[in-house]
This record gives structure tokens, C-alpha cells and sequence, in this order.
DNA sequence: AAGATGACTAGGT
DNA sequence: GACCTAGCCATCT
């Protein structure tokens, strides 16, 4: 496992119930901003793994870009975002500026 | 080895 | 604001 997936999974643990992270956002604080799909290469590799909450994590627009079934079971990221108290638009996104997360201890460039 | 791919982004029309 | 394009970079074919 490469430096930027372990800081990248020990980042998304670290995220507040309540609270959400752009995958730009991971990845800038990861040391990479330019891996944002490399942030999601590790959620499809550790999504499985119930201690990371990848569902904290969703694009720029604020909204969710994960397929459907990305978690399986018919489970929707939108409802366990909801279920932490985050409010989605009519449109289906959140209010970054009111929900993103920054991370203390994260060297932003 | 070369080309396609993806739960992305920023910038332009 | 909706839509398109060009960057991005580790993996997979």
C-alpha cells in the first residue's frame, strides 16, 4: 500500500459523523490534488471495509457520484448521509460550505 | 507495450 | 446553469 492510499484511508476515517469530504479535496490533503481518482481507486478497494465511511465522500458539485449499488445490499450513500444529519437540496446536493470538513492536521499545499 | 477506463475537476462555451 | 473539453494518474486489457 502506497503513502497516499494509507493517508488517504486514515483521512476518510477521520472524518466527523455529519460532516463530508470532496475527492479533490482527500486528495489535496492526501499530498496528491491532482488524485482525485486515485481517492476513488480507494474507496473501490476499501469500501468493503465497514470502519471507512466512503459514503463522507462526494464530488466538487456536492453531490453524490457513486452508483447506486455502490454499497450493495440497495443501501443509497444519500440515505446514510441523511441518517447523520446531512441535508440534501431539492437538486440532491449538500451544502458544501455548510458540511465540507477540513481535516487539522492535513498539510494542505 | 499501447490504449482504454474511472464513485474526478477546473475552465471554457 | 447546462454542456463540452482537456487534464489527471494508477490500474486493467
Amino acid at each position: 500500500m502506497n503513502p497516499f492510499t494509507a493517508k488517504t484511508v486514515q483521512l476518510i476515517r477521520s472524518i466527523p459523523e455529519g460532516r463530508v469530504m470532496t475527492y479533490g479535496q482527500v486528495a489535496a490533503a492526501a499530498g496528491n490534488r491532482r488524485a482525485a481518482r486515485q481517492v476513488v481507486r480507494v474507496l473501490h478497494s476499501m469500501s468493503a471495509a465497514e470502519q471507512l465511511p466512503w459514503h463522507r465522500i462526494i464530488n466538487a458539485k456536492g453531490g453524490i457520484s457513486a452508483p447506486a449499488d455502490a454499497a450493495g445490499k440497495g443501501i443509497l450513500q444519500r440515505d446514510l448521509l441523511e441518517a447523520e444529519g446531512i441535508v440534501f437540496r431539492e437538486d440532491g446536493t449538500v451544502d458544501l460550505e455548510a458540511c465540507r470538513w477540513f481535516p487539522p492536521d492535513a498539510e494542505m499545499e
